[in-house]
DNA sequence: CGAACTTACTGAACACTGTTTAGTGATGCA
DNA sequence: TGCATCACTAAACAGTGTTCAGTAAGTTCG
């Protein structure tokens, strides 16, 4: 009889028509302004039901950070086909810097905000275990290729995931404020082509 | 009659006993779990009487985040003495990242949190001129002294900050849960000592 | 001095928030 | 058919930022 996986079958329906319908709320309006009230307006049931299928609001967040990490990872994924190691490790700067500018809001539950990190916490974090996994491999390319020295692989990939996302997580919370709208994008293309710069040749 | 005067110190005491009620709840709990309640309760005034003094909480932390400036540039201030301007650079570094894991809660509003940026917006911003001017004068000395080349000081000096920002950020928010805790501190070291060495010769 | 005006302050309300619980009506199984 | 299980919800709870009418002092002036 199956009766147990067709519930087991509508209650994944749930899952996703919630999931659904936060993460279009969410991506819209940011995810400050959203309530679970909204969310159950939008697809149509009660604030109560949410809670059916998911334990709180930031279960919600972080099944969509879980997602914004799958999505990152595919978009880096046609870069690894590049066969100069360098170029690859600047490329996947650009795409990250890129991923954040179109996704401001994923890339923010991502890498900025808490509240997802809560769920999370001690346990194993594949998602981003993988992805930084990804810049580590490029990183030791790039090793084994002679164009950087021999230092420790994790530290040399944290180093260059830093200065990258110190950049795109200043313009995302509007630090830039000094530079004028003009010259700012100017500014951040210098700084992040000098920063690659700098790799090979030192400042 | 000194009346209007006296009115007028009456003013900035209370909106100093607001201040300083607020501050000590911000930075002991953490923004995000104070409330206009809350501070009302600790200085033993109706929270209505809070929105006589200022106009919202965002003015509230707006004011927060001014004084983080100024503390800031006051511990940068003791190390403008060193003569080395690489040095100085680098120590100017480890300053900021200090002043991050002594004071989470305000660097998080002064670098982090969207709130107190709305507050100007489009406006001068004096403070982050002031603060990231300190950092420009120090990059034009290395420039000066031959140990940088001639590029653009400001992208220079953007790139620096960038990197040692995001190395705070990603720090501060609990994005490093794939290192192991023992190796954390170390690699974090590591990768800024690595990006000081980078800056001087490549990677 | 006493009346009138001004000011500082507050209680109570408004419109929200996330979350829990008791109860309802449909579905599945004996 | 009757009982149990299930999905679902209305209503409530405790909290939030914020506003507003009303009160009780302080100040000014005739």
């Amino acid at each position: 009889m199956g009766i147990v996986e067709r519930k087991e079958r509508e209650r994944e329906d749930m899952r996703r028509l919630i999931m659904d319908g936060a993460k279009q709320l969410f991506l819209a309006n940011g995810f400050e302004k959203v309530s679970i009230r909204n969310i159950a307006d939008a697809i149509e049931y009660s604030p109560a039901t949410i809670y059916l299928y998911y334990k709180d609001k930031n279960e919600l967040l972080f099944a969509l950070h879980q997602q914004g990490f799958i999505k990152m990872v595919q978009e880096f994924r046609p870069l690894l086909v590049l066969t100069d190691p360098f170029e690859k490790l600047v490329q996947m700067g650009r795409a990250y810097i890129r991923f954040a500018v179109e996704n401001p809001e994923l890339f923010d539950l991502m890498f900025i905000m808490t509240a997802p990190m809560d769920k999370l916490d001690l346990e194993e974090w594949e998602e981003g275990d993988q992805a930084f996994g990804l810049l580590m491999h490029v990183v030791q390319e790039c090793i084994d290729a002679g164009i950087f020295k021999q230092h420790d692989v994790r530290a040399t990939a944290m180093m260059i995931w830093s200065a990258i996302h110190g950049y795109t997580a200043l313009f995302l919370r509007k630090r830039l404020g000094m530079f004028p709208d003009c010259d700012r994008q100017m500014i951040m293309d210098d700084a992040f082509n000098l920063f690659c710069q700098t790799l090979r040749h030192g400042l």
